[in-house]
DNA sequence: TACAAGAGTAACCGAGCGGTGACATTATGT
DNA sequence: ACATAATGTCACCGCTCGGTTACTCTTGTA
């Protein structure tokens, strides 16, 4: 599943852990966060901190894949020795 | 690539961001947040907050996404209908 | 050599986080 | 209906975030 916002976040991670059969205070407690940091974040919260995040999907045995988007890639992403084109672009737009 | 850490992250941008030829501060700009801020991501920081970084990764290009780690799918996963038997133990554990 | 760009760091500050503990509300089961 | 569990919400508070500005240091280039 694919995370774009905190709230995506929120709700994977509230689904996640009623399918572990866990209730917010396990899994705050596992996760050594608390229970309060759980409700804020399935609601979405924007403002929560990554370590705590991170330390929470691993609790609840999930992983996060970071990639380049498909779209973006075959023009962005240079082979080694290639040249990248929105490199030189963005070098050149810097030089009024 | 898998994100265990802030420190995964924070060296994933650095090398997407180089990758597309933005120094920090275009970054900061086009991701609506502060060059200071991309510093301390770039360096791992743990508390930073989810929102700007899903913001800045949505200006990099980049995906995220998130699955139930393989080695635990098989048995705490559960097709509807079906018992989830890590559901049923943690439920047994509660009543001492 | 001198200059500029990029990156790291520092001090300051208001705002909001996250933890705690208590209470209210909503399931869930007997 | 009742008791209990689970969730949502609140007030309080110490602490740190993130933005701003300015300075240093390194690197590369004219």
């Amino acid at each position: 599943m694919k995370i774009r916002t905190a709230a995506d976040l929120g709700a994977f991670i509230r689904e996640r852990r009623v399918k572990l059969g866990m209730d917010q205070s396990d899994l705050a407690e596992k996760a050594g966060t608390s229970r309060k940091w759980i409700v804020e974040v399935e609601q979405g919260k924007p403002r929560a901190e990554i370590g705590l995040v991170l330390r929470t999907l691993k609790t609840l045995g999930v992983s996060l894949d970071i990639a380049v988007e498909r779209t973006q890639k075959a023009s962005a992403v240079s082979e080694p020795g290639n040249v990248d084109i929105n490199n030189v672009l963005n070098s050149l737009k810097k030089r009024p």
